[in-house]
DNA sequence: ATGGTTGCCAAGCAA
């Protein structure tokens, strides 16, 4: 039995619902996960997606900035809305959703990014990702009989050397910096995730999600890094059938700065 | 070394 799952940040799921309905109208993915939802709760545009199919639907939303939301084309049950640093930021949701017999915990995740400045002693805003990613090592990938997790989400991190497209020119640069990356992967192989995107294309291959406003011709240029992540817990890894990162959707019109992330799985 | 763009919402701030 065939199950998908996507992970995108949006940057403002109002204004881009039109490249949203798209990409679902063409993938079909049977979760997505939105980042930078910057919407609140009473304004989500629900009716929309219920339009396309998906008819579950789980946000945890604020005005203005971050915001996380979870839609599904079959039923999903609200675990947590968890609140990471006692900032009141809208950055996590999980839910549970059933597929080939089996029940899986997903989390949805939008790590701060954490400013320009990569000096937590000057830099509340890194200070800040630092701290959200070491209390994130709590959450770890559960397993069992019929139990799985998923993780996604803009996690705001490029772990890996062929996550970014300069290695030496972004080691001091927020995203890419060591206690960032050390960080991030610490706290994913303490947690026992698997990175299904590296399972599927390993190094030395590159690997790119987002790109940013600012090149003049980002696909010219292409300086992009791996800033969204797919990870599964040990028990579901075996099942991954195909993964696909959406560049072309860097190249929609209006684009978000971020594509989207497909991770397809095999269940029994 | 610097500045480059976008979205929030109507001035900067965050990314």
């Amino acid at each position: 039995m065939p199950f998908s799952i996507a992970t995108w940040n949006i940057n403002s799921v109002r204004l881009r619902m039109p490249l949203v309905e798209r990409f679902l109208a063409e993938h079909q993915p049977d979760v997505l996960c939105l980042q930078e939802t910057k919407c609140p709760d009473d304004l989500f545009p629900s009716a929309a997606f219920r339009k396309a199919g998906y008819e579950h639907v789980a946000i945890s939303g604020q005005k203005g900035y971050h915001g996380v939301a979870t839609v599904a084309r079959r039923p999903i049950e609200i675990v947590e809305k968890r609140e990471f640093c006692k900032m009141g930021d809208c950055r996590h949701i999980s839910v549970h959703v059933e597929a080939g017999g089996r029940r899986i915990l997903v989390h949805n995740f939008y790590v701060p990014a954490g400013g320009d400045e990569p000096d937590p002693a000057i830099n509340p805003k890194f200070r800040h990702k630092l701290d959200f990613v070491a209390e994130m090592h709590e959450v770890r990938a559960l397993q069992d009989d019929g139990y799985s997790s998923i993780l996604v989400g803009d996690l705001n991190i490029a772990p890996l050397e062929e996550d970014v497209w300069s290695h030496k020119q972004l080691l001091n640069v927020v995203s890419h910096t060591p206690v960032e990356t050390e960080g991030l992967e610490g706290m994913r192989r303490g947690g026992n995730w698997v990175d299904l995107m590296r399972q599927h294309t390993p190094p030395p291959e590159k690997i790119y999600t987002w790109w940013s406003y600012r090149a003049r011709d980002w696909e010219l240029s292409d300086r992009g890094r791996r800033l969204d992540h797919i990870w599964s817990s040990p028990n579901l890894s075996g099942n991954l059938a195909g993964l696909e990162v959406l560049r072309a959707a860097r190249g929609w019109d209006r684009p978000s700065d971020h594509v989207p992330v497909i991770a397809s799985f095999d269940l029994d």
